[in-house]
DNA sequence: CGGCAGTCTTACCGATCGGTAGGTACACCG
DNA sequence: CGGTGTACCTACCGATCGGTAAGACTGCCG
């Protein structure tokens, strides 16, 4: 037996029903019920539901960095070939059928209507947290002035993440890396820096 | 008085909801309160809330798409000139309060748990159908090969759209169409085509 | 042992969910 | 005139929504 604590084992559970379903799909019974405790038990360590929504999104967020760095991290080469790695990584996930996405973006457009909703900031937060990771990333590769090809090496790796999720298919995120790619080589040619 | 049929008068205050607030947040009855009817007059006209949903992203299909094109078609100059302009566009658009993004992107992403849903399928063929149309205009305007291209700029300006969505500012849409510019300038001198 | 804190329970709340049975009001057609 | 079809209504359905009051069980500390 794995000994897990109750509040772990309710926050796995509902991190899979809400990546699975989306959140606004998925009640608090269902995550209760699937967790094995009552409700109240589920109120005692989250308070509300979007208690709940807020730890699971802090619970995602190093996790989903590290899966997104990790790629880019084992790899070698110039920075292009590093980089172009985290798309490659996108698309491959892309065919499993669990794969849905990212979730704060889906989160973030699940409550595009509450505008200070938990989900909201911590996507925000989470995407530029990566977009700062990866200015440091470019720049220990030797990229000058990564800031704002950084940016838009982020942008692209969310649409491509979004395009592979809508159409089920990596080729989307594959040509997203053959843009990152030429992104990256372009910038090194023209010196760093913007004309 | 204008004179709007009923059906059409639901279909615009379902739209105006389901995209102001999400679609899963948005309740049949808060849509006939609104529409000024009652809940069995909308399900004589749509069946069911799937079809109001499908409903109104059809009737979007063609608005957003022109909405998007526009600004392309009104600018003039070279192709990244003309490009450019879609992704200053989004950008401009980030800053209106109202504005929530890609009404397909989020509609995807609230079914995630729904694989045929027709929201999921819609969002696939709008999405389908932006990249064919941006690889004939970009055929047009000179570029050669242009559908690896098209796919590349199709990806980032979804990426685009969402960031500016996430974070509430034009800077995310406006560095991606700083990139934008440096695919479609590299693709011509690369001659068209990939190395 | 008594008492207290933390954990998890049974049993329930009002509100809202998507959806429907059955009927009325009215226009058009013969 | 009667008949038919469309538009729209009142009134209601069972299920589920997020959330809570109040207590029982358990282990720890004195």
């Amino acid at each position: 037996m794995v000994e897990t604590s109750t509040r772990e084992r309710i926050l796995a559970v509902a991190g899979e029903l809400f990546y699975r379903d989306g959140i606004r799909a998925v009640g608090i019974e269902t995550v209760c019920r699937e967790a094995g405790i009552k409700k109240p038990t589920l109120y005692h360590y989250f308070g509300s539901k979007d208690g709940l929504i807020a730890a699971y999104l802090k619970d995602q967020d190093e996790k989903v960095l590290a899966g997104l760095t990790e790629p880019a991290l084992r790899a070698d080469g110039p920075a292009a070939d590093r980089v172009a790695a985290i798309f490659e990584n996108v698309a491959r996930a892309a065919r499993r059928e669990a794969w849905k996405g990212c979730p704060f973006l889906r989160g973030a457009a699940e409550f595009a209507g509450e505008r200070d909703h938990a989900a909201r900031q911590l996507a925000s937060g989470h995407k530029r947290r990566f977009e700062r990771w990866l200015a440091d990333f470019l720049d220990e590769h030797g990229v000058i002035d990564p800031k704002p090809l950084a940016r838009q090496l982020t942008v692209l790796l969310d649409g491509a993440v979004t395009h592979a999720f809508l159409h089920g298919k990596g080729a989307y995120a594959r040509e997203a890396g053959n843009a990152a790619r030429a992104l990256i080589e372009g910038w090194r040619r023209a010196g760093g820096s913007r004309a």
